[in-house]
DNA sequence: GGGAAGTGTAAAGTATTAATTAACGCTTAA
DNA sequence: TTAAGCGTTAATTAATACTTTACACTTCCC
C-alpha cells in the first residue's frame, strides 16, 4: 500500500544522516555539490534529483533508491493538496 | 533491493493499461490533459509528474505510487548513465 | 478519388525548478 | 577582533512539463 501521511522532506531525513560534528561545507564539498545547494535541500528548499541521489548513495552508502523514493513520496504529498479537475474512473470495476 | 535493469519508461507501461481501442485522444481527454502531452508521455519523450501520476490513479485505479515510483526508477538509471564526479564513501563501513 | 479521424512531431510561449557563484548579515568560538 | 560556518537572497543558466497551433502522414470509409 505504501501509505504515508504527510511525509518528511528528504532533507530533514538526510540531516539525520550527518555524522555529528560534520558541517553543511564539509558534507557539500564530499558531494561536490555547492553548499548553497546543499543547504536549500536541508532546509527543505529544493528536493532530490536523480543525480544528487544518486551521489548520497554513494557517499552514504545506501539505494539511491531510498532518496528518490523519499522524494516522490514527499511531491505527491504535496501535489495531492493541489487542486485537480475531477476525473471519471475508466471504468467502474465490477469485482461481483 | 529494487534491483531493476533498464526500468521501462513509464510511458510503455502505460500503453498497456489503455484499454483496447480507446484512443490517444479520448484518453487524453478522461486525464484532463491535451492530447499532445500525454503522446509525448507514450512515446517517452516526457515524464510523469506527481500530478499526472495522480490523474492517472484516479482514472485507472491504481496507487499514484505506481507510477511516480516508476519515474524514479527510469529517472535514476538514465542519470546512472551519465558522468558525475567519484565521491568517496563517507567511512569505511567497519563490520567485523 | 476524397474527406475525416487519429496520430506523431515540431514550434513558440509560459512556468517551475535545480544548479551555479557572489554577496550579505548573523552567530559562535578562538 | 577575527575567522568559520550558516542561512538566505539575487542573478544566471539549464532542463523540463505543459499549453495551443500547425503540419504531414496513415487509415478507414463513402
Amino acid at each position: 500500500m505504501s501509505r504515508m501521511h504527510n511525509p518528511p522532506h528528504p532533507g530533514e531525513v538526510l540531516r539525520e544522516w550527518l555524522p555529528e560534528g560534520m558541517t553543511v561545507t564539509e558534507a557539500a564539498n564530499a558531494l561536490g555539490l555547492s553548499r548553497v545547494t546543499l543547504s536549500k535541500i536541508l532546509n527543505t528548499h529544493a528536493g532530490i534529483t536523480a543525480d544528487t541521489a544518486l551521489r548520497l548513495a554513494k557517499w552514504l552508502g545506501t539505494s539511491a533508491d531510498l532518496w528518490i523514493g523519499m522524494q516522490g513520496q514527499y511531491d505527491l504529498w504535496q501535489a495531492a493538496k493541489k487542486p485537480r479537475p475531477k476525473i471519471r474512473p475508466i471504468v467502474a470495476k465490477l469485482a461481483a
